[in-house]
DNA sequence: CTTAAACGCAACTTCAGGGTTGCATTTCAA
DNA sequence: TTGAAATGCAACCCTGAAGTTGCGTTTAAG
């Protein structure tokens, strides 16, 4: 892989992590995850914020490619989009691999 | 695993994702990655931010748990602890697999 | 012993993110 | 048709995160 396609998928991760950062939005990942599609009205309920609050942590979280929406009527239904999120996952694991093979090199290199 | 538990791991996820939601942090945690334990000197240099500003990100590092240090001499060293980068990794699947199973049931509702 | 490197601490500034309020618009339902 | 539900849009407030500057302290090096 090139080194900018990589530094692409860092980025997109990091923009990931940073929707993911916030307790608010961290819940309704959640929330969508368990209780599958649902609207905004139901998604500000059981939480002490205004709806445009929710809404906007909403398009944040859709900037971030976390999540979709779609009109039914009146409503706007959102759901999860998994995609970034296993991306992102898999991004963590190639660092921490990375971090084990310059432990490696490391070593090699104290023992010489 | 209880419910208290869950909710704890879910918590230091979104306390890694904070994180690394930040450019610099990213950057840091990429460059310890790769290059193995450096100074806050070392970490400053080739960055247009001051020394201070890296060892404010590295505190906010170090509290996610996601680096250590250690002093050698007059100097800091930091470098990364990747525990936490698998465990918040292996969250983001659990999470995406429990929208797997919901969509499933979505299914098998609207088929009824 | 003296100088400079590496760092710690604290005060200060700036600005974007998180939140609200107010009002307009669309759509369902009786 | 008419009222209420669900949402969109925009202006506004406020706190904390990010960054700097200034100065003091420790330690290596010559």
């Amino acid at each position: 892989m090139s080194p900018s396609a990589s530094e692409a998928k860092v980025e997109r991760a990091r923009s990931v992590f940073s929707a993911l950062g916030d307790e608010t939005r961290m819940g309704l990942v959640a929330r969508l995850s368990s209780g599958g599609p649902q609207s905004i009205a139901q998604l500000t309920t059981r939480t002490d914020l205004t709806r445009q609050a929710i809404t906007k942590h909403l398009d944040v979280l859709a900037g971030a490619g976390l999540v979709k929406d779609s009109r039914r009527g009146r409503e706007r239904i959102w759901e999860l989009d998994p995609t970034r999120l296993t991306e992102a996952g898999r991004t963590l694991d190639q660092i921490s691999r990375r971090w084990d093979e310059a432990l490696d090199r490391l070593r090699k290199f104290v023992e010489d």
